[in-house]
DNA sequence: AATATTTCAACATAAATTTATAGGAATTAT
DNA sequence: ATAATTCCTATAAATTTATGTTGAAATATT
């Protein structure tokens, strides 16, 4: 499949509610919050969100009444940053990135396509920062809230 | 990752041999020379040629002398008609083709960010045939060539 | 027509990777 | 001290990737 996997899903959208938490308050957002609000383990959030620290996309403070923060601004954080942290790094095929991976990689039928794909992508989310996504969900959210109001 | 599965991939590959093939002669191709060519083993081809057979993408001849064919011409194949035989879908996320997988999809803040990579996706692979990945190849090769000979 | 050969077909299983859970140690605030 | 929280390691479960074994069908050869 094409596919984005679980790592880079759930890794986005930890950081995507770090980003709305930061928002409201300068308090650091623990875990246990994340989990609940995003319906993934805090085991596996623990997991995922050690290569978003180890590549400085959030910083850490242990301990009670700690958590995680962002360590930028969201205007400073591309979701490619955060794909490529999670998946070390952000393509559709690993020849792409890794010359060595497939020996074949000069006479394959089939490089090119997954190359056009690939600079497809990586366009969008380069060009995608944690702000406009934070955007595009506040705005989501803002609509539902009006629709049920209507009724 | 965002990765396709080798399902994918070397089903792809399999598809661009066998258009090769299929232009020199009419005579179906054996799963051993595209195992050879393609360095991927017989077995495993044989379990990606089955949906490409369900899908009816390539048609099978039995018994000696036999091999498979594509069951279209290469104009009339469409590489998202191979992804899709292969993976079941050509999303990059499954909440896009199956609004029930994930509960959260009304408020999920990371929905619109995949659907939009997913659009450019399904946009490049609807548009891109087996007879285009065909000519990028041949003309690949052939640059190959001129290059050694002017050695 | 009988036989051998070639090839696909089906099922089983092994290996590797991804996904997810568990337990407890280290750190900090109260 | 105690409670809250991250940090670290182990391991279990599920899925993907890959190989092996045997069988069935079609064809070529005799």
């Amino acid at each position: 499949m094409i596919r984005l996997s679980t790592k880079g899903r759930y890794g986005t959208r930890l950081m995507v509610n770090l980003a709305r938490h930061h928002k409201n308050s300068n308090e650091p957002t623990i875990l246990k919050n994340v989990s609940e609000e995003e319906g993934i383990s805090i085991r596996y959030l623990e997991q995922i969100i050690i290569p978003l620290k180890i590549n400085r996309l959030v910083k850490s403070i242990r301990g009670a009444g700690g958590g995680y923060i962002l360590a930028r601004k969201p205007t400073d954080i591309k979701i490619c940053d955060i794909l490529y942290a999670l998946e070390g790094s952000c393509s559709l095929v690993e020849c792409i990135e890794d010359e060595t991976f497939c020996e074949k990689v000069k006479t394959c039928g089939t490089y090119e396509i997954w190359k056009g794909a690939n600079d497809l992508l990586r366009g969008y989310f380069e060009k995608m920062t944690l702000q406009d996504a934070l955007e595009i969900c506040e705005k989501k959210i803002a609509d539902a809230k009006k629709k049920t109001k209507v009724k």
